[in-house]
DNA sequence: CTATAGTTTGAAAGCGCTTTCAAAACTTGG
DNA sequence: CCAAGTTTTGAAAGCGCTTTCAAACTATAG
């Protein structure tokens, strides 16, 4: 975590004039050119053992660190990724983000932030600043952007995009599998011995709200459950979708002892909408949802839900890029989807 | 939102060979100088009205963009402000996180975001990243930082904190008055008729955290209730901190009608944990927390608590580093502390 | 109509680094 | 011990932009 060199505070962070070393006074202190100083900074050469010892040597003393800029400019590349992310303040893709900006650090790389905001325009003026800012690779979290436009910019470079099975020159896509996922759920609260499932959907766009929805779909024709249209409501994402959406379910006149929620978010909506109503979760209604928010954990009750590993969603997108920036094909997988049953589900009794 | 060129799909971002445009064919297009362009991109001399022109018709018609790494190592700016923020999955920073991009996007500066993760030495090492970066300044969002440390890098660079009372020369902090929101909050349930208010208290090393307890102390004594120790607990503004707090409240044995707790997240564990002690809130404990963080508004019950403007406190940061970097004195001024009373506080009955 | 001050403009020198290219330094084998 | 091949190294030319500096031009006054 620390500094290598030993003596120093913490609050003196390079030994000395730290703004303005460059590779020149390097060189003039190892007693070597400039080009010795920038191959042996980018291993792009052999260099004799002597001579990269007094390098490095000359570094350390001078605390010389490279300048990013000049660097970019001269060598074509920023040791920049961009991340087109949805909201940089949504609980699901922070935790991605940390991923990705562990994964990255280690490599040298920074990413560069931008949010999209659910939006096909903005992403697409989000790529045009990353472009523009000349970043190395980007990686999409999901987001509306039409296929083939990431695929058009993963022409010119490489392109991470999780959420999507795609696939194109210099793309590589990561997906989670929505699919499985919420027919996971679906099968968890039927095992508990509930029929009558209300599923609240996610947003019609997201094609893993739409594969979640399949999942439900599934889980429930496998079980031998005819699928109720009355059962399913619209949401979009968000807690007041699933507020809503009891509201709508109970208007309907509709008869339900469980409730799946295509995200946490809803559910939590959904939970407070049952407690408005004097329904008990889940005495009454059981309730399940999907993404596993680290919030899920403490709420009342606990909410059963599918987890879904946003973090090492962000380390693969991140670890996969890298890859492709070194030519290499990004082997990056996704973990199973896995059930995380808490206290808002349980078996019906009667 | 869209490109200004009207006649251009959503998919094609810059009319044509985006990536290889040079101030120079700028220049050759608009029959002057490349020098010339560059006062034009920058304002930075007067041009001729007729040059002006020719020059901005020439960046619409290739669809110029500068290289800001061309432009940062010339011109010694990246247009780009580091952003220390202590977890980019937080659900307080996130918004604040908004609140900054928002802010910085319309000014043509990018916002380079790293975590600090609640840790002096990697604060340290991420203003080590930062300025490795060039950027033209520091936004930090309270921290573990010592002030020194803080106003050693004012020095080379003009910084912007918040949550502290700090004054340095290129230096600007901008405080939230913690105090008074938890003076309001202790005085929102002293008001409701309780007398015996358990405070769960933040980390101790957050400055804000002990002003907020000292609030509820100033809150206590007006209103001639005395301060009760045993009453208060250590947290670390952590879910499980609430919780754990809970516990050890009902091991003490202390009878207590009311909780506030220095956070959010830890109101939300201490609900679990009342509930796990089938104690209800608010019918038998009322229950304040500070943030107001999105998702209290849909706990159960939803959560009274004292209002944080984080994405105010981001857009001011944003504004305040601005101004530094203009040179001028900055004056953002965070909004007064605002109690807002949901269903988790009630009136003591008896 | 020329001398003087005031403006607008272009040429050219970097910013700090990477990367050819060719020279210098070693190898090796005959 | 020298020619030919193989490394290692340094000089120098950019990367795309900003910014002095001085030249060219315009306006004002004598």
């Amino acid at each position: 975590m620390k500094s290598n060199t030993p003596a120093q505070g913490a609050d003196r962070p390079a030994p000395e004039g730290a703004g303005a070393m460059t590779i020149e006074q390097v060189a003039q202190e190892a007693g070597v050119s400039p080009s010795t100083v920038s191959r042996i900074l980018n291993g792009s050469a052999v260099v004799s053992g002597a001579k990269k010892q007094a390098v490095d040597d000359a570094i350390a003393k001078l605390g010389f660190v490279p300048n990013p800029m000049a660097r970019g400019l001269a060598g074509g590349r920023t040791l920049s990724i961009g991340v087109i992310t949805q909201a940089i303040d949504s609980p699901f893709y922070g935790a991605a983000l940390r991923g990705i900006e562990d994964e990255l650090d280690p490599a040298g790389y920074s990413p560069l932030f931008v949010s999209g905001h659910w939006n096909a325009g903005t992403e697409a003026r989000c790529i045009d600043v990353l472009r523009s800012r000349r970043v190395d690779g980007i990686v999409v979290l999901t987001g509306r952007l039409p296929d083939a436009a990431l695929a058009a910019c993963a022409q010119a470079l490489p392109v991470v995009v999780t959420g999507r099975n795609l696939s194109a020159p210099g793309l590589f896509a990561l997906n989670f599998d929505n699919f499985e996922g919420g027919r996971l759920a679906t099968k968890h609260l039927i095992d508990l011995g509930h029929q009558r499932i209300a599923f609240i959907a996610g947003d019609q766009d997201h094609p893993d709200a739409n594969e979640r929805l399949r999942g439900y779909c599934a889980a429930l024709a496998t079980a031998g459950i005819a699928f109720e249209p009355e059962l399913v409501v619209p949401g979009e994402y968000h807690e007041i979708s699933g507020l809503l959406a009891v509201d709508r379910l109970l208007e309907r006149n509709q008869r339900f002892t469980a409730i799946f929620a295509a995200n946490d978010q809803m559910a939590i909506g959904a939970a407070l909408g049952l407690q408005r109503r004097s329904l008990r979760v889940p005495e009454d209604v059981s309730l399940v949802g999907f993404d596993d928010l680290p919030s899920s954990v403490y709420t009342i009750p606990p909410l059963s839900t599918v987890h879904q590993p946003a973090y090492e969603l962000g380390r693969a997108a991140a670890a996969a890029i890298l890859q492709l920036l070194a030519g290499k094909t990004p082997d990056a997988e996704m973990p199973a989807p896995r059930l995380v049953a808490r206290e808002s589900s349980r078996r019906l009794h009667g």
